[in-house]
Formats: structure tokens, C-alpha cells, sequence
DNA sequence: CGTCACAGTAACCATCGGTTATTCTGTGAC
DNA sequence: GTCACAGAATAACCGATGGTTACTGTGACG
């Protein structure tokens, strides 16, 4: 049967999954070695690469499934339709923003390093699949929010891309400036969230004007 | 006199200075190594220690000649008073992105890494300091653009810095989006500056509203 | 000419991500 | 029970990094 070898390996497989990731949000995917995951979860730092070819791969398993309960959750306070859009609008922006700084700038360091177009036809990497999915998600928030339409463009206009793309600057900038800070994010979101929500808020009104 | 001994030794420092500028321009900073750039200086990598006490302070000076230099231009820009705010806006702030793009990931990584909040009362890092007075030039230029005063607000209002904030998220986001693509800058200027000018001008719509 | 300060370096250190040769250990067949 | 084997895990190692230290070589100057 083998299967008690079997479940020991997937036991180590996982130990190994869940301290990196702790470790990857705790401060940050370059400043944590190899070394000192594998401390944490028990084994040589050798082991690692039983189960996964490098660190960066390790990265992208470990990002992928918390990239895709992201998802879940924007799709969630999108259908919420006892709320104005706009503040469904802002809701799913603070959630996308607060998951990218407290995931400890693991999805950043993603994000960055992709140098992949968000409309670019053909992204090579899941997780970058994946963040054109949120982009357009937000995007046609937007659209419902500046336009007052309840239902997105059959064919997506141009100037609700164009939008869109500010929007993402935007909160590219906040996410990025505030990354790496050594300052708890808790303290930190409690003192930059309303701005950012003003920000957002001025988009809108800026775009409604066109 | 000791000139001629001072003389090579200023030398050698220029050329380390100038090896490691060129070599950061063109791979960015983390991918530049300390033995790499004695090799194009033509010394030892320990040699470089003799002038700079590490590979941070290596890149805080040669950034901030070509900071000053910036500020010199925005300043510039900023003095022509014959050209409405909003275009002397327009035109500052793609000077400051255009300047971040192209200098390679030099001045972006300077601003990512330094971690210091734009309103820091006492900054430690002279590059911070230019960078703060960097913000406070475009932080008036929009508040003149916003509320029509030809002058700066003798104390400077909470909502203006407010503002000002929301535009550096917004150019910080334009700029960390494009940094370590690929593409070349001035292909990439071409077709992404119009979204720039765009983005800046719906917020400054959205401020006028206020 | 001797000596002294200092520019410059070779050798070294700890650490990193990653590879390889080896050891250890459950498992299944006899 | 025991023996051979597959595969999990590791110790030792590799080349590289940023940085330190103990030393050398050489201009400057009395």
C-alpha cells in the first residue's frame, strides 16, 4: 500500500507549504531563505526541493490558492446588490488592497516581477491569469459605477478600459508605496485606508464628468 | 601637497561612481554586483569600500546629482507662468515619470526601498529629503491647478496635502507598473502616456469638485 | 635615504539558492 | 523473521553574493 510513507511525504509536503507561506507573509518573499523554512517546518533545507524545484515556484503554489480566494471574495461583495455601487466599488478595492499588503508583499513581488500587460492575450504564468481576472472584475465595477449600469458592456469600450487601467495605477501606487514598510499594517491601514477610499472617490467623480 | 596621490585616488572614486551609474542604469541596481562594477572601475571589489561604505551608499550618491538635476527641471517647468496650470501639471508630472522609467529601476528602487513616509518630519536619507521636496513642488502645482490660487497656501492645508497624495499614488502606481518591462522605454512612453495625462486630468476633475 | 600614511588587495567570512552523493528507513516478497 | 529495494531525507558541497581584515606596495616628505 505505501501509504503510510505516502502520508508522511504529503504531511512534509504541506508542513513545508504552510511555513513558508506564514513566513512569505510574515516579512516579505526575498528577506526569508530557504533555510529558514525548512527550520520551521522541520526538515533539511535540501527537502524543500524534493517537493518543489525552486523558491519561486513555491511561491506561485503557495499564491495561487489565496489569489484565488481573493477572487471568491471580490466576486462576493460584488453581488451584493443591496449595496450603491459605489461602495461596492470601494468595498472590493479595500479588499484587494489590504490582501496585497498583509499577504506581506508576496503578491506584489508577483505582480511586479511579472512584467506581464494586463491585457496582454497570452500570459504564460497562472497566477498572472488570474490578475487579469481581478483587473477585469474591478474594471467592470467600474463601469457600473461611473456609467449607472447595472450590467457590463457586451463589448468592453475603450473608455471603460482606459478607466480601468487609472483605477489600477492607482491602487498600484498605494499598494507599492506603502510595500515593505516596517510600520504593522494594521496600524497603517487604519491611518492611509481613507485616503485611499478618497482617492478612488475622486476617480469617479473625475470619470462621471466625461 | 599630496596632489598627485589625491589626485588618482578622486579618480578612481569617479570612476567607481561612473562604472556603477552606467551598470545600475542598465540592469538595475540588485542585479548589479560589487565585483562586477570594480571590474568596469578597474580595482578590486574591496577597493570600493574605501569610498563607499556599502552597496546602499553607493546608490544614494549617484542618485542624488541626477535627483537635484530633476528638481532643477520641474522647477523649471513650473516657473513658466505663460502656460495654463493644468499643462504645467501635465508636463511636470511626466517629467517625473519619464525620468523614474528611464533611469532604469534606479530612482524606483531608491523609492521603494527607503521606506519612509513622504511626510516624515526628519528624514535621515538626503535622497529622502529630495524626494519630499519633490512632492511638495507637485503637491502646489496641483493645489494652484485646483483651486485657481496663482499662489501656494501659506499653510498647507490638510485637504491639499490630501490631494497630493492621491496624484503621487496615482504616478507611483504608472510608474511601478512599467518598471522592469521589457519593452522600450520610449516605445513604452508612446503608448501609455496619453493614459498618464488622462488619469492625472480625471483627478483633477474629481478635486475640483470638492 | 628612511619612514610613515594610505591606496589597494588577497584571503577570508557568513550566507544565499541550488546540486549531488550518501545514508537511513519503511515496505513487500520470500 | 529477514532481506533487498525504493524512495525520503540529509550532509557535504558548489559558485555566488555583500562585506571585513590583515597585509602589501608605493608615493610623499623630513
Amino acid at each position: 500500500m505505501m501509504t503510510r510513507r505516502k502520508q508522511l511525504s504529503e504531511a512534509m509536503k504541506a508542513s513545508i507549504r504552510d511555513a513558508a507561506a506564514a513566513l512569505f507573509a510574515e516579512k516579505g518573499y526575498p528577506s526569508v531563505t530557504m533555510r529558514e523554512i525548512a527550520k520551521a517546518a522541520g526538515c533539511s533545507h535540501t527537502a524543500i526541493y524534493l517537493y518543489y524545484n525552486s523558491k519561486e515556484e513555491l511561491l506561485q503554489q503557495i499564491a495561487i490558492p489565496s489569489l484565488l480566494q481573493l477572487e471568491q471574495r471580490l466576486l462576493e461583495l460584488r453581488g451584493r446588490r443591496e449595496a450603491v455601487p459605489e461602495d461596492r466599488l470601494l468595498a472590493v478595492c479595500e479588499q484587494y488592497v489590504v490582501f496585497c499588503l498583509t499577504s506581506g508583499s508576496l503578491q506584489t513581488v508577483l505582480f511586479m516581477s511579472g512584467s506581464v500587460r494586463v491585457d496582454d492575450p497570452s500570459p504564460e504564468l497562472e497566477v498572472n491569469v488570474i490578475r487579469i481576472r481581478l483587473f477585469t472584475h474591478i474594471s467592470q465595477m467600474l463601469h457600473e459605477t461611473v456609467t449607472g449600469a447595472s450590467e457590463a458592456p457586451d463589448r468592453e469600450s475603450a473608455a471603460a478600459i482606459d478607466n480601468g487601467r487609472m483605477l489600477f495605477y492607482y491602487l498600484q501606487g498605494f499598494i507599492s508605496t506603502y510595500t515593505g514598510h516596517l510600520e504593522p499594517t494594521a496600524e497603517l491601514l487604519e491611518r492611509t485606508l481613507p485616503i485611499l477610499r478618497q482617492g478612488i472617490l475622486t476617480l469617479v467623480r473625475g470619470m462621471k464628468q466625461n
